[in-house]
DNA sequence: ATATTCCCCTGGAAGC
DNA sequence: TGCTTCCAGGGGAATA
């Protein structure tokens, strides 16, 4: 999916255009993965926007009143807010009515994102479905420590347990790769074999590629877009993610393409140790 | 407990 | 051209 580059691009541009707008209905346009709950929906009506934020890969849309959207993009889901009076496209999955005529419009074509309303707890405390998640990399608190003390009996693949969501949030395939390249490591490495100083370079591998991605708007390599289309720019500035076959940029070996977990890795075996 | 595989679904690109 | 196969950035459940 959109990573976290991709999500907080998103959740920045709702933040901006949705804030202090009301809601006015909540339509289900098509089936997605998890149902949208119509029932609390229809009591999103009348209440106003009070602020559009991320945890993870998830995006939560606060209304007044303790009562919210969450969304999760899956691979192929996006937003866009239009006038009513544009036609809706094939894809669209749910469309949230908002004053003034517009509307807010879920696309995903792959339907393996979600829009779902939900109760946001007033005490502060995370929402329910969003318990168990690891850190964000962009804290103060993520960081060497932290993710040695996760390691415990693990042996698995580094480039695996980077983008395992419940040790550290918004890392995903493509960022994965282009971390620990920065880092000079090879992605099979196996967890309990990285000394103290390798997980503190990536650590700041993790972060320094997540904050330059976010400022080029993140990564188009397919699907992803912003709000109401916009395109990243980051894609054009990744040193192996999608370059199997190709030179490496720093020593010209060809960028090797193998699988972790189902998912494709691509690293240089002369730079990654 | 840990690690991999499968599967949800659709569309685009590549192969034949 | 047209049909088939493969692949895709996530995540959760099922399986060894």
């Amino acid at each position: 999916m959109p990573e976290l580059p991709e999500v907080e691009t998103v959740v920045r541009a709702l933040n901006r255009k949705l804030t202090g707008r009301v809601v006015r209905g909540v339509r289900v346009l098509g089936k997605t993965r998890v149902p949208c709950g119509t029932g609390l929906s229809r009591k999103l009506c009348g209440l106003p926007v009070v602020a559009v934020r991320r945890r993870a890969k998830y995006i939560v849309i606060e209304c007044a009143g303790g009562l919210g959207l969450l969304a999760h993009l899956g691979m192929t889901g996006s937003f866009r807010i239009e006038p009513m009076d544009v036609p809706r496209r094939r894809h669209d999955r749910i469309a949230v009515r908002l004053d003034g005529g517009d509307e807010l419009r879920y696309e995903d074509a792959r339907r393996f994102g979600f829009v779902k309303a939900v109760v946001i707890p007033g005490d502060g405390s995370e929402l329910a479905e969003l318990r168990g998640l690891g850190i964000e990399p962009l804290s103060r608190a993520f960081g060497a420590k932290m993710l040695q003390a996760r390691v415990g009996r693990r042996k698995t693949p580094v480039k695996t347990f980077i983008m395992d969501q419940g040790i550290v949030v918004g890392v995903g395939n493509i960022y994965a790769s282009e971390a620990l390249f920065a880092s000079g490591m090879d992605p099979r490495r196996p967890v309990d074999s990285v000394t103290p100083d390798e997980w503190g370079r990536l650590a700041r591998e993790i972060k320094k590629v997540l904050r330059r991605a976010l400022k080029n708007g993140g990564s188009t390599i397919r699907d992803y877009r912003g709000v109401n289309g916009a395109e990243g720019a980051f894609q054009r500035k990744l040193k192996v993610y999608g370059r199997a076959g190709e030179a490496c940029r720093v020593c010209g070996t060809a960028v090797a393409s193998i699988r972790q977990a189902g998912r494709s890795t691509f690293y240089c075996p002369t730079c990654q140790r």
